[in-house]
Formats: C-alpha cells, sequence, structure tokens
DNA sequence: AATATTAGTTACCATAGCGTACGAAACTCC
DNA sequence: GGAGTTTCGTACGCTATGGTAACTAATATT
C-alpha cells in the first residue's frame, strides 16, 4: 500500500465538501430552524448555489436530517468520548455538564440543535424524532453503564440505580439547554449544572 | 343586583369566543408548530374566516404569543394548583410528574407547547422566550418555597437544598416531555417520572 | 481528441400563505 | 327607523421560497 490516495472518481470533482456544507447547514439550522432558513442562504454560506446543494443532498428535509445526524458526530460524539475518558466520575460528569451548558449557552445558536429539529415540523419529522430518540437512550445508557460500574467500584452510593442517574442526566441536561435558549444567562445555568452533579452522584 | 348579564357593547357581536379561538390556535400551533399552521387552517377550526382572526389578535405571531398565555392558564395553572392543594408532598410531586407525562405523552399534540414555542422562530421570539423563561423559574420558585416548608416541617432532609429540588424538577420535566415528543412510550417516561419523584425527594 | 460522467449555474415555474381593501351584515342608541 | 359602530366574508395582491429544466464546465477513460 503505496499511498492512500483515494482514486478520483469520474466527472467533475465536487466544489465543495459535503461535510462542510452540513456543517453550515446546522449552523443555520440551529440558530433559525428548519422554516427559518431557506435553502438558498444555506447555499451562499457554503458558497455554492442552491441546485448544487439539491443535487448532493435531496430536498431541504433531507438535509436537515443529514445535518442532525452530523450535529451528532460533531458536538454529541466528542463530549461523549471525553466523558469516557475521564477517569474521576466526579470530573467526568461536571465536565460534561459544564460543556452542555456552555454550547448551549451560545448567543446565536443557543439550546440543542437534535431538541430543536426534534420539535420541528420538516417532511422527515419522523425519522428525525426516531433518530433523537435512540440518540437520547443510548447516551443514557452509556451514562447508566458508567455508574454500573462506579458503583460497583464503590465510588458511588448505592441509590439510586444507575440507570436512573444515566436517564435523570439527560432530562436535567435537556432541561438546562431549554432554559438556556429561553435567555435564562450561563453563570445561572452553570451553577444549577454543577448542583445536579452531585443530585445525581451524591456528595 | 338582579342579573349578571354583561350589557352589550354597541356594533355587531362577535362572531366567536376569543378564549375559545385561542383554544384552538393553542391545538393547532401545538400539534404542527408556528410555521406548519396557517391562520386560514386556524380560522376553519374556529368556524370563522381569515380576516376576523386577523381583526381580533392582530398577525399570526401575536396570535402565537396569545395562545402560549392561554396554554400556560389551561394547562400550567390548574396543575400547579393541584400541586398546592395536596398535603401529601409525595402524592403532590408524583401527581405533577404523572400528569406532565400523560398530556405530554398525547399522539398529536406531543411534549410541552411552550418548549416548542420557545424553540420556534416566530416574529415574537423574543416575547415567547421570555415569557418562558419566566414561566419556568417562577414554577421553578413555587416549588422550591414547598420543599423549604416540607423540609422545616421535617419530612424532607435537609440536602439536597429546596432550590435545587425546585429546579431539578421543572428540567427533569422537560427532559420527560421532549422524549415523549421523540416519540418514546408513555409507560416507559411514567416509570422514569416516578424514580424521579423519590430521586428529589428521598425515600 | 473524442466520449462518458458528474457537478455547477442561470433562469425559471408554481404555489403557498400572510395580510388587506372593501362592501355587506348585525347590533345599540336616540 | 335612521345614525353610528363593530364585525364578518369575499376577493385579491404580493412576496418568499421550494424545486427543476437546460445548458455549461470540469474531470476520467480510452
Amino acid at each position: 500500500m503505496v499511498t492512500n490516495i483515494a482514486k478520483r472518481p469520474p466527472g467533475r470533482p465536487k466544489g465543495f465538501i459535503p461535510d462542510e456544507a452540513l456543517d453550515r447547514a446546522v449552523e443555520m439550522f440551529w440558530e433559525h430552524g428548519y422554516e427559518g432558513v431557506d435553502v438558498d442562504r444555506i447555499a451562499r454560506a457554503v458558497n455554492v448555489t442552491k441546485p448544487a446543494l439539491y443535487r448532493a443532498f435531496g430536498d431541504k428535509s433531507t438535509l436537515l436530517l443529514k445535518a442532525v445526524e452530523r450535529y451528532a458526530i460533531t458536538y454529541g460524539a466528542p463530549r461523549m468520548a471525553a466523558f469516557q475518558a475521564e477517569p474521576d466520575i466526579h470530573k467526568a460528569v461536571t465536565a460534561f455538564c459544564e460543556a452542555t451548558v456552555n454550547t448551549a449557552s451560545d448567543e446565536a445558536c443557543g439550546g440543542c440543535m437534535m431538541a430543536a429539529a426534534a420539535l420541528g415540523h420538516s417532511e422527515r419529522v419522523a425519522e428525525i424524532r426516531s433518530y433523537a430518540a435512540k440518540g437520547l437512550t443510548a447516551t443514557a445508557d452509556i451514562f447508566a453503564k458508567r455508574f454500573e460500574k462506579e458503583m460497583k467500584a464503590g465510588h458511588l452510593t448505592r441509590t439510586p440505580s444507575a440507570k436512573v442517574r444515566g436517564r435523570a442526566l439527560v432530562d436535567l441536561m435537556q432541561g438546562l439547554q431549554l432554559r438556556a435558549r429561553a435567555g435564562i444567562a450561563r453563570e445561572q445555568l452553570l451553577q444549577d449544572a454543577r448542583s445536579y452533579v452531585t443530585l445525581i452522584l451524591g456528595k
């Protein structure tokens, strides 16, 4: 294996990188909502014209769906990885909560993009909601698994159960993110987030 | 005071009762979202034509704003009243959580209408978000006050603080309601809700 | 160099949906 | 019953925007 250069497919090469286009779409949908952006605006943000996006992604609702998936990869995954990597459970949860509040407190793109998309009403809502549902339970399960381990290691009390702790964590985060979108100050939310850490883990 | 009949104002009487129109608007916006309904559809649901609604409420975004306020009165207030009326704190919280999950688990109008409106993007988002923010902190404060009382009466442990308990309760409910909208089964959410009661109140 | 293939762009269509102008209707008051 | 007032409904204008058709441009292959 001499080189890793992917062989160029025939035909004219794309004038933009799909993932970067999705990044722009994420920003737009996040800030303005599904009906709040027209495809043309996203196209301009990608430095391309509308039909190019239509060719690449299909229709607008499909673009949203792909953007949501991209959001999960770009925002969700790294946070979960960081959580897993941190050996101290208190620090792990605290960092997760703070990160969540911080990105949710952005002036322009507040709250959770996935939640906004799930509450929205594109043609593909069903798929988006199902995707969101899976994501939420999956993260809750990951948390639960970790809590389970920590409980067995004696780092956490026996109650509440790992499962309840996991679900509570994701639900609390959603509440925090909604309040962020509603305009409640970052400092306030950070304070709340930290108090939730001890609520879930115990002192 | 022989009768209570309000004196009719001059001019042709309204062909609909404003509050009932708002009830219809709540249903519509809740199920389909702000951009998902056109004023004409709401008008038909009220058995009236579009211009009648425009005359009565101004423009579409104002109609949403009024609908949100109406929602708070019709759905929020009675639940809070029930919470206050129930003397047993465990029962009070449990009933509140179950009621929240139950209305959020409706097939058509899932989740929390206020959250949907706050995450939406009408012209009056700012006002709606601010209204939502006030509502959320207000409910949290009411909860906190009650918890405070129960703690002083020795019905609850000293930690976590009443304030944290109150905020956690509203945030957990928001999480639950989002998951309801995402399509997670009512039974599952009810189970989670009940486990949250003991998470917040202790055993 | 000719062919095949894929992408991008300009221009356009179609439609939906917000908001309104205007005249008719229903009521109170004198 | 006429004047004044408020509301209703029909019909319309206008803009925004999702989506596409037809042509042009850039690349691989032979």
